[in-house]
DNA sequence: TTATATCATAGTATTTTACTCGGTTTTTGT
DNA sequence: ACAAAAACCGAGTAAAATACTATGATATAA
C-alpha cells in the first residue's frame, strides 16, 4: 500500500496526544505513557527523540523528569507531527529537496503537477487539524459516552 | 516515506501512458513497451496481468499479439490505474474494506475523520486526471520543446 | 547515594518490495 | 505441419525498510 501510516507516525501521534490530555500538569515520564498507550518504552524513546530534536517537545531529565509539550496543543498541527515522524511528504522521489537533482527532465515531465497536487492536498489536510481539535473532540466523546473511552 | 508511489505505481502508470500514445495502433506487444519505458518484461507482465484483471487493458494472445486499453485514454483516469496497483488508498487499517472489524473503538476514534479526509482527498486529485490529460499535456511539450522529449 | 528518568547507539527479526527463473499455452505466417 | 511470436502462470530470491530489542551512559530529585 502507498499511502500508509507506519507504527512511527501512530505511536508519535498517540503519544503527543496523551501529552495533550496531559497538558499543564509538569513533564510526564515516558513509562506512564508507553504504558497507556501499551507502546514498548525503547522504541517510544526514539521516536519522542526525534520529536524532541524538531522542538515539539521538550525534557526534563532526572528523577520526576518527563516530557511536556513545547507549544500549546492548539498550536500543534497533525501535520506537524507526522512530517517530523514519517519524512517529507513526497509521492515520488524528485519531490524531496534533495530529489529534483537527479531527474534531468524535470521541464517536460507530464506527471510531476499530479504528485505534487496529491503533496499539497495531503499537507493541507493535516494542517488543518491540531492537537487541541482533537482534544475537543475527545471531551465530546466522553460526554455523549459516559463509559468514557476516546481512542486514537 | 508515508505516501510513496512503489515500482508497481510507477512503471504501470508508464505502461499505460505507453498504451495511450499508441491507442488506436492495435495490439502492442509487452516486449515494445518494456523496451520504450526501460524496464524488465518479465516484471511488467506481472503489473499488466492487474491491469488486465481489473479490466483497463485488453490482451490479444499468439503471434501480432499484445496489449491495448480497453477505453478511450480520456476514460481512464490516474486514479483507477494507481489504485488497482497499489491497493486502496486507506492511511490507516480501519478504512479498509475488512479492516474496521478489527477495530473495536470505531465509534469513540479521534482520528478516524482525519485519515479518511486524507484518502479523499488523495482520490479527488488522481481521478481529476485522465490519461488523456496526459497526452494532451505531452503534445503541448512536444510543440514548445522541438527536441521531442516527453517523459513521465 | 539511590532511584528515577532521559539520552544514545548498535544489533536483529520480520515484512515488503522488486524483481528473476523456468516454464506452458495460444495464435499467426510459411 | 511447424516455427516463431506472443500472452500467461507460479515459485523462488535478493535487497531494502520496518519495527522493534539490548545494553548501556548520563542527569537529577529526594
Amino acid at each position: 500500500m502507498w499511502v500508509k501510516l507506519s507504527t512511527r507516525g501512530e505511536y508519535g501521534l498517540r503519544a503527543m496526544f496523551d501529552l495533550a490530555q496531559r497538558y499543564g500538569e509538569g513533564p510526564i515520564p515516558l513509562k506512564s505513557i508507553a504504558e497507556r498507550q501499551d507502546i514498548s518504552e525503547h522504541y517510544l524513546e526514539q521516536l519522542i527523540a526525534i520529536l524532541r530534536k524538531a522542538g515539539l517537545v521538550k525534557s526534563v531529565r532526572g528523577a520526576q523528569g518527563g516530557y511536556t509539550l513545547s507549544q500549546e496543543p492548539h498550536e500543534i498541527t497533525v501535520g506537524d507531527i507526522i512530517r517530523v515522524l514519517e519524512g517529507p511528504i513526497a509521492p515520488v522521489e524528485c519531490l524531496n529537496d534533495d530529489g529534483s537533482e537527479n531527474c534531468k527532465h524535470e521541464d517536460t515531465c507530464v506527471t510531476k503537477d499530479i504528485w505534487e497536487k496529491v503533496r499539497d492536498s495531503i499537507s493541507d489536510v493535516l494542517d488543518s487539524f491540531t492537537l487541541g481539535d482533537m482534544l475537543e473532540r475527545s471531551n465530546k466523546m466522553k460526554q455523549k459516552n459516559k463509559n468514557y473511552m476516546y481512542y486514537i
